[in-house]
RNA sequence: GCGCUUGUAGCUCAGCAGGAUAGAGCGACCGCCUCCUAAGCGGUAGGUCAUCGGUUCGAUUCCGAUCAAGCGCACCA
């Protein structure tokens, strides 16, 4: 399956005394133009220790090499190129992927492993933003790659539904809010409680005493502030859940802050019990000058615990609940260091798992250059992005494809689509700028054109089916034209590809990859008309079909749908 | 000031853990629907790979310095 193997083979074969197979393998590459073959192996390394011209070492290589299952091998200058045989090739691939279908690609790197993931964790009574999109999907993508590398992905919503904030809120709400009014529109009523908390307590510096007053009431259990913390907390899950049902993302836990404010004692006792606690400006920390980070905050002046106290407790009980493989933290990279003191803080404690958790960082999303802030009243709603981005591609298949059945359903999957897919096409740690028209693109390097490669192929695929050809997936299809081999030679890069966006954490490898296949599924069908009853058609069914579904798992991979037709 | 991240065509980004003439999309210009959905395909124009050094037979890729941008630098999360 694997043709580089193939390669090394025959050249550890001819080099086994000079260079180890290992060696070759590192060294050995893909030449960026087919012409020049599928593998190149330069010979530059072995001038020195041959004494000889790396022209003429390639020249003595190809006379010795055994050529017996490639199309050609020869020398080019310092390289050998090497071109695979075609009909064996493509029979290999296409037909591991009729048999396995939707499996193909998958491996066993994490031999069942649990690995929690820390994502998504949007903050109660404020809506979610397009900061949140980026640790949600990437987070889903992740969880997804995972488990097609047999890992045990849980998906952990850690919900900001603790903090002095609540006391905000409560103040705010009492000021200026009414039931009514929360009922009608929670999340956006809220913000605006909030916002105007904000924007008053400049002037009014007492309103900041009183919220404080009302989250320490919170805290003791106060039954009227017990009660409005549940009801904003339920209103805004609530309106969560239609957001993470537009996208398609499910979590398996919701336990975000508040789910382990009994469980930071524990930490704070394991923490004294090694003597790690020290007082530092009325506050206690834990000193980690020696790992070159800023000591670690655990309760403040007024006894107060905070987010590392929180995370501290969460790390833990995951470990204990899971008893994971790996940990893993979707978050902005803004919060690098909190991660740091987290793991070094843990690794004081003596837990040797503190190795295993990972920071996932993203970059941010800006709008005009600047970071979104909820206080500023400076937020892009998730929300109104998607509606718009549907509502776009219903106007596009009024357009393109008016007779299109389950118009509003494929209006979803491609405006969703593209939004997902436009996250994630790129590096994670890259910036963007939020630019709703380049969000909502379908054309070009995009969502949609991966999902309408996906939906031109299935429609060659119906019409073969109507008339009457019917696939064997059992039969071994081999194609030899050089139009079909740039698709032949994607469709087995699938696999690697899987392998490296998980080592690296990062989706935007298959979002890539995607892209590179749709563009040489597109250019061969314009080129070579596929339904045409010749020898090969039903080889070129096959390849079609491979392509597909290769297509439709890269997607699915993503997040994102890939609806039949478009 | 210190730390992290980033710096490749007008714009948005690739460049697979150093190699053969630096790629794609968008935008601009020009072609292609009596032919499997033109959300597509083809072509032209556009780059001293931030700068300067170093390692190497060979550096956009590795190392160092400089410059620029973003983020962070204990009582928010």
């Amino acid at each position: 399956m694997e043709f580089r193997d193939q390669v090394i083979r025959v050249l550890a074969e001819v080099l086994g005394d000079k260079l180890s197979a290992e060696k070759i393998k590192q060294v050995l590459e893909k030449p960026k133009d087919l012409a020049l073959g599928d593998y190149a192996f330069p010979a530059f390394l072995l001038a020195k220790t041959l004494h000889k011209a790396p022209q003429q070492i390639a020249a003595e290589i190809v006379q010795k090499i055994n050529q017996e299952h490639f199309e050609k091998i020869q020398a080019v200058g310092p390289y050998v190129n090497f071109f695979m045989d075609k009909s064996q090739a493509s029979a290999a691939v296409i037909s591991t992927v009729l048999r396995q279908q939707f499996s193909y690609g998958d491996q066993d790197l994490g031999k069942g492993g649990n690995v929690p993931i820390d994502m998504s964790s949007p903050n109660i009574a404020k809506p979610i933003s397009m900061g949140h999109l980026r640790s949600t999907v990437i987070g889903n993508s992740l969880a997804k790659l995972l488990k097609k590398v047999n890992y045990h992905p849980i998906k952990i919503n850690h919900l900001g539904d603790w903090g002095t904030q609540f006391g905000k809120l409560i103040e705010a709400y009492k000021l200026w809010g009414s039931e009514e009014e929360v009922k009608a529109d929670p999340i956006n009523k809220l913000l605006e409680y909030y916002v105007r908390f904000h924007k008053e307590d400049v002037a009014h510096p007492e309103l900041d005493e009183k919220a404080r007053g009302w989250f320490k009431k919170l805290e003791d259990g106060d039954e009227e502030a017990i009660r409005l913390w549940k009801w904003f907390r339920s209103e805004s899950l609530k309106s969560f859940m239609k957001i993470y049902e537009k996208l398609g993302v499910e979590f398996d836990s919701f336990n975000g802050e508040a789910f382990y404010n009994d469980k930071m004692a524990e930490i704070v006792s394991i923490l004294e019990k090694r003597d790690l606690l020290k007082e530092s400006r009325g506050a206690q920390i834990v000193d980690l000058d020696k790992y070159d980070l800023n000591p670690a905050l655990i309760r403040k002046t007024d006894g107060a615990t905070l987010y590392i106290t929180r995370d501290l407790a969460a790390a833990l009980y995951r470990k204990r609940t899971y008893n994971f493989v790996q940990s893993l933290y979707v978050v902005g990279n803004e919060q690098t260091n909190h991660f740091k003191q987290l793991k070094a803080v843990l690794k004081e404690m003596g837990e040797p798992w503190s190795d295993d958790i990972h920071h996932i960082p993203f970059g941010l999303i800006t709008q005009d250059g600047k970071k979104l802030s909820t206080r500023a009243g400076r937020v892009i709603l998730l929300d109104e992005v998607l509606d718009d981005a549907v509502q776009l591609a219903r106007k596009q298949i009024e357009a393109k494809n008016p007779n299109l059945e389950n118009k509003e359903q494929v209006a979803k999957e491609v405006g969703v689509g593209a939004v997902i897919f436009h996250d994630l096409k790129n590096e994670r740690m890259n910036n963007f700028d939020f630019n709703l028209e380049e969000v909502v693109r379908f054309e070009g390097e995009t969502g949609p054109y991966v999902q309408y490669s996906h939906a031109r192929a299935m429609s060659i695929l119906r019409k073969a089916k109507e008339e009457g050809h019917v696939l064997n997936e059992q039969e071994n299809y081999s194609l030899n034209d050089p139009e079909s081999w740039e698709v032949i030679t994607e469709i087995a890069a699938f696999p690697k590809m899987v392998k490296r966006a998980v080592v690296e954490y990062e989706p935007s490898v298959i979002a890539k990859y995607g892209l590179h296949l749709a563009k040489a599924f597109n250019k061969y069908y314009a080129h070579s008309k596929v339904l045409k009853d010749d020898e090969q058609l039903y080889a070129r069914l096959a390849l079609v079909k491979s392509v597909a579904t290769v297509l439709k798992e890269s997607l699915n991979l993503l997040g994102v749908h890939a609806p039949d037709k478009m």
